[in-house]
DNA sequence: GTCTATAGGTGGATAGAC
DNA sequence: GTCTATCCACCTATAGAC
């Protein structure tokens, strides 16, 4: 499937305010302004704000899938994986954003319903991949238990970038890998 | 400094609907609602939103930190104290809530200057309670390093937290304080 | 201290011309 | 595919009566 520049570009938009601002904090004024369209031509494109988010986390999902199979063929260690994840996480912090589905993590209360169901999906994919690098060297732990630590992993890092950020110290986020990386290298 | 019970009940509500949906969330209609008052009476208690607003951060602060005051009077062990600091996200989460400062801190960007200031004194202090906490254990450590290791459970709590409530797996979150539990019998 | 009434702004969304 | 014009709902905030 092919997208219309003036598609791209309103996903584009949308995705950037939302990991800068969350989902009730983005608008279609906002959006109209940064693309230079009316919000009018908007609803051209996407028929509703709920239909453009669906977009932007499905877009967002895709790209994501798209680096971590990446991440895998690169034949790196265990540890080097996940330190390629955690990278991502870093980049985005650099640019004063959160993860766009961390940001709608906390907004999930006023999340429309077809979102939630997205949004749980993304980090679906993101357990399964970690858990499936970590298995790699723990070949006999059971999926419960690889589950749990991925969910320890993704916690720290959406927790880090984001009290990061607000801190408006960025380097809290790169202790936070080390703290996790100490924490990897224990297990057994 | 006394509160009158209208004023209290302001607070209650608007705290709550902040924990629950976050800053961009939440209005002066829904507080109305719960209290049981009109829109324009609220302006009588508080100025404006920024000023309801910070005076639920202020209050939040004060009860966390009479809360961290305690637990360091109880003489458990420092695993035990950081332990009841998890519990304290526990009893969160079991609200369907997220903490106070937590949310605010995904919207900072959208946050007037002065809510900003406050909150990042809220961590400040939370950092401050954890460090002197594993400082007994670790006397020599080195005050940065004791400061990571604080940055990295407020993390894994406060993303652990989000992530469980997202998720709908309230069970997430246990296991979270399992490897953080982990990480710290590990440290040295 | 609470109310009604209202101002002034912004939100998402639609109709219809070009 | 983009525009103007408009709708209605909701927002924070204020004035002034009671």
């Amino acid at each position: 499937m092919t997208l219309s520049t003036t598609k791209i570009e309103i996903l584009d938009a949308a995705q950037d305010i939302i990991q800068l601002r969350g989902y009730n904090g983005f608008s279609f004024a906002d959006i109209s302004q940064t693309v230079g369209i009316r919000k009018a031509s908007i609803h051209h494109h996407f028929s509703s704000k709920a239909a453009l988010g669906l977009a932007v986390i499905r877009r967002y999902r895709e790209v994501f899938n798209r680096f971590l199979s990446e991440a895998n063929s690169k034949g790196s260690t265990w540890i080097e994986k996940i330190h390629q994840y955690a990278k991502l996480y870093e980049n985005t912090l650099l640019q004063n954003k959160l993860c766009l589905c961390g940001m709608l993590a906390s907004d999930i209360e006023t999340l429309p319903k077809i979102l939630k169901k997205e949004l749980r999906e993304f980090f679906n994919d993101n357990v399964v991949w970690l858990s499936n690098v970590i298995k790699v060297q723990f070949k006999s732990m059971p999926d419960k238990h690889l589950h749990k630590i991925a969910w320890h992993i993704i916690s720290s890092l959406q927790g880090g970038i984001m009290l990061a950020r607000m801190q408006g110290q960025k380097e809290i986020f790169p202790s936070i890998w080390d703290a996790l990386n100490l924490y990897l290298k224990n297990l057994k």
